[in-house]
DNA sequence: AATTAGCTCAACCGCTTGATT
DNA sequence: GAATCAAGCGGTTGAGCTAAT
């Protein structure tokens, strides 16, 4: 098959975006939508390829993303759907709303394989299991320009009029936040996950366990069809867990992915897998 | 205060897939 | 059916930041 280069790359800017050209991408997107990427550089005025808008828009820019800290809730979930999906992580992201593929996939290599490979370790010298509370490092606050900027610009929000459509989303809504106010929000954020830890027997759905970081979640996302199916789905597998004498089921999820496999090709059942 | 090591995450690259001609 | 185009996806990289020394 022919493949076309991705974009003329003689004149196109690369590397970070600039608060300007953020400007720019939301403010035509918002007026037009985005109904062909190669086109829109040219039509927004921007010296980058399609890709590169699409995925600033997609990544970033985008007024539904949720922003700020992962729940411990929302690692839980991620590491169930990788359990079940693979690296699939569009289909990941798909589950979470407010969060993107590119997200999930840095928090996954960045520290839940991490943790899960530790855990792992731990359960195979005997040393207890079970999950430990979150060593992760205190996040750092907005980092780029672009991203300070952002947060001093309230108008970032797009309706459907613009051909994209917009979740509720509001809780980290960059409109509100300044660069401080951001980091004290992801503070005490970081905090409310130190305090459930991972001890807190959260086992999903969370809602009930965890309330104040399942406010995080669109409580549609749980009721939703796919996702309960999805749930019982797993619910079924944390109860073979159970039965198969594992202390903590939780510990046991991660134990080995030959084991997962195993578990999926036994039942015969890819009830998780039909959602997508 | 300066340096170093480790971590995070935005962005890029290349491939695949689906739609269109 | 083949060729082309456009969009989407997953893997990888590197700049910038923070914590440790």
């Amino acid at each position: 098959m022919g493949r076309a280069p991705c974009c003329e790359k003689e004149g196109l800017r690369r590397g970070a975006w600039s608060p300007e050209e953020d400007d720019r991408l939301v403010a035509y997107i918002r007026r037009h939508g985005h109904p062909n990427w190669r086109a829109l550089p040219k039509q927004a005025g921007l010296l980058r390829c399609g890709k590169s808008c699409r995925l600033r828009w997609i990544n970033y820019l985008r007024p539904d993303i949720k922003r700020g800290n992962f729940t411990a809730d929302e690692e839980d979930l991620i590491v169930r759907l990788h359990n079940s999906l693979g690296n699939r992580w569009s289909a990941i992201a798909a589950q979470m709303p407010g969060r993107t593929d590119n997200e999930i996939k840095n928090v996954w290599h960045t520290h839940l394989k991490k943790r899960l490979d530790d855990e792992r370790k731990l359960a195979a010298a005997g040393g207890g299991g079970g999950r430990r509370p979150h060593t992760r490092k205190q996040p750092k606050a907005a980092k780029s320009a672009a991203a300070v900027k952002r947060e001093a610009t309230p108008s970032v929000s797009v309706d459907t009029s613009s051909g994209v459509t917009c979740s509720t989303v509001t809780e980290s809504s960059p409109s509100s936040a300044d660069g401080d106010h951001r980091r004290q929000q992801q503070q005490t954020q970081h905090a409310a996950v130190k305090e459930e830890s991972f001890s807190s027997g959260g086992e999903l759905p969370a809602a009930a366990a965890a309330p104040t970081a399942a406010a995080d979640m669109d409580e549609s996302f749980w009721s939703s069809t796919e996702v309960t199916g999805m749930m019982a789905g797993l619910g079924d597998m944390d109860e073979e867990l159970a039965i198969a004498g594992t202390s903590s089921a939780a510990a046991a999820r991660s134990d080995d992915m030959e084991f997962w496999l195993k578990m999926l090709l036994e039942s015969g059942d890819m009830r998780d897998l039909a959602v997508l």
